[in-house]
Order: structure tokens, then C-alpha cells, then sequence
DNA sequence: ATGAAAGCGCTAACAC
DNA sequence: GTGTTAGCGCTTTCAT
């Protein structure tokens, strides 16, 4: 009964070897192919594997399997709901996978590195973006022949940069918002984007523009205005609007969040949604059902997304080297933000 | 020039040993402490990386070592804007200190139990909880000789559980909720609690009572309703509000997330914030300045927490046994969600 | 200042 | 069905 073990040190696979009287080749057989051993031996084994205490030294295990059983998430922004509701989604695919996720957020300061290095030292076996923009490095093939780990985007993606890809149907959504604001009778509407560079900021606009050609509604410049996705850039657009000279009656923001800093500011000048300008946002984040006014924002199937950016990560694994895009519908959620004028 | 590595392998030690014309021990020599070798040896190493394009194995070095460098976050939901805030203060601290942080939400399904494993697989030194409702395995002495991994208490501690933690002054932040709406006239002070199980809940609500009596005003038992943290719980406890024969005038909410359902649902019933009720919330995330009204309430110094938990981490690995407690002030903030009777 | 060599704990051929 | 053995890539005495 007495291991002798009151040492800190955990007990190895050597210690269930020599309590099971086994060698640790069978140990090993024993725990991760359980049918490859006798009935007997797997049992004293799993014994032993009590008594010790044992746990399986993982780090030794990867650097023998070389491979982890682990995924790195890389979210813009943790702060935004949106983004936990996605996580949510790839957890629960990768869980029931016996995947392990790593989420990190790519602001600074410690950025994407640390955990790209993650990606690198095999530490992960590859990973999952929300965040369009990752660092160059990381799309080049691979310096000197080092093999390009499997990168999925979900939410974002890069243009042209290949490799699979999630994400939901941005253009159409916007399309729908403004379909909706038209049927209202809005006619002069306007948008307040993401940053320039972002691919969901072009997308978006992109849809925006083309539902507006086809109710024959002009897309003004000055009622273009550029935000950054933070709630605080909502409050900006609010202070810009009200400096317009001509006003538009309606405007779609790129994401919900900006959409309450956008009606708050207003709010806080006078100006009532809907009351004197109808609202529309993007994504439908828990709060857009209990603002005030409850906001009419564009639903995307985040669930759906993680589930499918995890799916679509195992099949890179598989070496489905194919570049598929999967595409998810939007939704329109009509709430009291916006109203006919 | 040509290395022949036409493989998909990744460059190893040996590579740069054989490409640097050293050994493999001058190379680890020379990365790890570099005045431990020439000048000129040193830069030959680093040469030899470039030309490589080496990286050091981590799970190697990590095997070897005993150590990590990894430390794991269990946060009870992600999905909760406060709970970010913190990570951004643990974060910043820990890539300061060259430690790569790993997020986990312990909600189901993925559960906190794959991170956990992690600590015990010594995958990562050890972690901080912001989730005092740890399954209790993880806080025995650990089986059988095991070392027990660091653990540090964030925001929400363990009763009893021993341990560095570092959380805000609960019970001092609602005291002065009921010390403001006092001021303000109030007389009948309603209380939206968390979890009956949540050390949170107990501390607020101990704060709460201790200032009602201060101020002689009666605790009602049909004036403190259950929540749990969550916006819907918020949409709950305003219909039982709506139901209550005798209303409180103002209410305590234990969290932000749960005052702006709240608010929200009195709202769809004709009931006006702060007009007719007083209404404060804690956190003090993001969007209690956004919200229409703004929300009054206890804000957290949320990143200060989040660097005082790494500190406490790194305090513990370096073996300061110490069960240290560090309560950090709470502060209100007053803003339209409350005013005078 | 540098090299040789012994492992860290585990797994996967390959024998038997 | 089980044991032997050779590493995975790295660090670190111990020599030189």
C-alpha cells in the first residue's frame, strides 16, 4: 500500500508500470486502446492508475504524437458580446470533438503572438480566427518549407487569402435592413460602417449600396460614416449626424453595439428613436432585445457559425484541402427602433 | 544555401546546431542565456535561426523543464461584458511577464474540466478563477501526493477554501447604493440578488442589509428577488416587482446585466426609470453609461483586479504561501437611473 | 566557452 | 497479448 511516493513530484506512467507489474508499453495500450490488452491486464492497470494517482503527462504525449487536441480561437474583440456567442458555438462542437479551446484576444497588448506561437510550437493544432486581419506572417506558406498550420476563419476572413471559411451573409443582410427601412418609407437612409479596412465593413456597405441602387435611393457621402464596431464610435456617428445639414431619417449601423452608443447619444440630444430617426443594427446581441427602444437589428446565426467554422476545422485537419466558404443566412429582427415615417 | 529541408517537418534544434557548425547545447545555450556564450558563437546562432527559421519547440523545452509558462483562466460566462474587462487586466500583466493566458468558460458543455485538465496534465502552471463555484476536486490536498496547482480567487472567492484572492469591496459597494438612495429619499429599497449559492450574492446582499439598518429602514423579504446574474433574470424580477401588492421605490440590482432587463420589462409595462423607481445597478460595465437612462451604479476597479490576481499568481508560484485577501474599493457612480423621491 | 550525453514522460514499431 | 527499444526536441550537468 505504501507507494514510498512523498515526493511532490506526480506519478508517471513507470509507477503504474511497476505497481501493475506491467511494462509501460502496456500502460500506455491499456489507457488509449483499451481493447489491444487483456481483460486482466486492463484491469490492474486501471487499478494501478487509482492508486498512483495517475494522469496522463500530456506534454510528453504531444511531443510524441506530435498533435494536441487543442484549437486556438483568436477573437478581435472579447469585450463584444457578439463574439462570446460564437465561442459558444465552437466550444460545444470542439468539446464533444475532445478538443480543447484556447481563446485569446487580439488586442494588444499581448496581441495575437503569444498564442500564434502556440500554433507554431505545436503546442495547438491550429486555429480558429474571428479576426479578418491577422499579422501577414501568419498566411505566407510557411518559411522555408515549415507546413502552414490549418487556419479557419469564422465571422471574418481575409481577402484572397484562401483555406476554409465561415461566415454569415453580409451583403444580404444589409440588403435586408435597408429593404426594410425602404417598405417604411424611408427614403433617406443612411449607414455608419465598421473600420475601412475590415472585410465585414465592405461586405456590408456593399449590400447597403446595392439594396439602396434598387429601391432607386442615392447613397450620399455625408451620410456615410465611418465607425470602428466600439460602442464609443456610435456616440461619434450620433455627434456627426447631428452636424449634418440634411438629415437622414433612417440609418443602419454596422454592428449593435454602435447602434446603443448611436441612440444614446442622440437620446441625450433631444433626438428620440424612433420617434425622429429610425435605428437599425447588426447582429442581434442579447442586449438588442432589451434596449430602449428594443432595437430591429440583423440576426446572424452565431451558434451556427462556431458549430460550422469547428466542422469545417477538423475537415482541414482531414485534409479537405478544399477552399470552402460557407455562407449563413441573415436574419431581419424587427423590433421598436424602427417605424414608417 | 540549400538546407534539403523539402519536408514538411519543422526545423528542429539540431538544425540550427548542424547549420551553425555547434552543438545543440551552445544553440539552447545561446537562445536562453545569451552571455553564457561568445560573441561570435552567438551570432552565428542567430543566423542559423534566421536561416532556419527556427522556433523552439515549447512542449520540448516544456517536458524538459517542468514548467509551462501557460496560465488558465476559468470565467463563469464570457458572454458577460464585466468578466472581459478583467481578462484585459490579467492579460496585460501576464504577456508583461511573458506568460501566454489560456481562456476557459466553465458553463457547459466544454465545462471548466478539459482547462482543469490542463493544470494537471502541467500543461499550464496553474490558474485563476473567477468562478468561486469550483468543483470541489479541484480544491483538495490533491490525491496522493500530487502537488496542488496555484489557484488564485478573482472577483468570486470559495468560503473557507483558503488561497491568494483578490476581489472589490462587495459588500462596501452596496452599501453605498443604499447609502445614495437614502439620500436620495428613499425609504423602500428593494434588492435583486445573484445566485443564492454565489459568494457574490451573499456579500452584496450582507452589504445591503448592513446599510438598511444603518439607515432604519426595514429589509422586506418580498423585496429581495432571486436572480442569477443574467439579463432574462432582470426581465423576471420586474414582473414579480409588477405583482408586489406594496412596491419598493428603489431597487438594488446585483449586476448590471440583470438592472437593464429589469429596467427593460418595466418599461414595456408603462413603468418609467428613474420616474417612478430608482434603480441601481454594479459592474459598471461598458453600457450602463449607454443605457437609456444611464444606469447608476458600483463600479469594480475591473482591470486593477485583473492585475492584482496575476500578481498574486506570480507571488504563489515563488511559493509566498500566503493566504492573502486583497480588497480593492468599490465606487459609485451616479448617473439618471436614480433620483429623488 | 563549448561539447557529449543523459534524460523529461510518453508512444509506436518491432519482436516474441 | 506483452515487452523491448528507440526516439519526439529540448535543457543541463559534467567534462574538457
Amino acid at each position: 500500500m505504501e507507494t514510498a511516493d512523498l515526493s511532490s513530484a506526480l506519478p508517471t506512467i513507470q509507477d503504474v508500470a511497476r505497481t501493475a507489474n506491467v511494462s509501460t508499453a502496456t500502460v500506455s495500450r491499456a489507457l488509449s486502446f483499451p481493447d489491444k490488452v487483456s481483460e486482466g491486464t486492463r484491469l490492474r492497470v486501471l487499478r494501478a492508475v487509482e492508486q498512483t494517482g495517475y494522469a496522463v503527462n500530456q506534454i510528453a504525449r504531444n511531443l510524441r504524437r506530435q498533435t494536441t487536441g487543442a484549437i486556438v480561437v483568436l477573437v478581435p474583440n472579447l469585450g463584444n458580446q457578439f463574439f462570446s456567442m460564437i465561442l459558444a458555438g465552437i466550444e460545444s462542437a470542439a468539446s464533444r470533438a475532445g478538443y480543447t479551446v484556447l481563446i485569446s484576444d487580439t488586442r494588444p497588448p499581448a496581441g495575437s503572438q503569444m498564442l500564434l506561437d502556440y500554433v507554431r510550437n505545436n503546442r495547438a493544432d491550429g486555429l480558429i480566427s474571428l479576426d479578418g486581419a491577422l499579422p501577414p506572417h501568419m498566411l505566407t506558406t510557411g518559411d522555408e518549407g515549415r507546413r502552414r498550420p490549418v487556419l479557419v476563419f469564422a465571422c471574418e476572413w481575409r481577402e484572397g487569402a484562401g483555406g476554409p471559411s465561415v461566415r454569415c451573409d453580409n451583403a444580404g443582410g444589409a440588403e435586408m435592413a435597408v429593404d426594410h427601412l425602404a417598405g417604411l418609407g424611408h427614403a433617406r437612409i443612411g449607414h455608419v460602417t465598421g473600420p475601412v479596412d475590415n472585410v465585414l465593413t465592405q461586405a456590408r456597405l456593399h449590400g447597403f449600396a446595392r439594396a439602396m441602387a434598387r429601391h432607386g435611393l442615392e447613397v450620399r457621402d455625408d451620410w456615410l460614416i465611418g465607425g470602428d464596431f466600439l460602442l464609443r464610435s456610435g456616440v461619434s456617428a450620433a455627434q456627426a449626424w447631428i452636424r449634418l445639414n440634411e438629415r437622414p431619417s433612417a440609418m443602419l449601423l454596422a454592428n449593435d453595439e454602435m447602434a446603443f452608443g448611436f441612440i444614446s447619444e442622440l437620446h441625450r440630444h433631444g433626438v428620440d428613436t424612433p420617434r425622429d430617426i429610425s435605428v437599425v443594427g447588426f447582429d442581434d446581441i442579447d442586449m438588442a432585445e432589451r434596449y430602449i427602444p428594443a432595437l430591429t437589428t440583423i440576426r446572424q446565426p452565431r451558434r451556427e457559425i462556431g458549430e460550422a467554422a469547428f466542422a469545417a476545422f477538423l475537415d482541414a485537419m482531414n485534409g479537405d484541402t478544399a477552399d470552402s466558404v460557407r455562407t449563413l443566412p441573415a436574419a431581419l429582427i424587427v423590433r421598436e427602433s424602427t417605424r414608417a415615417i
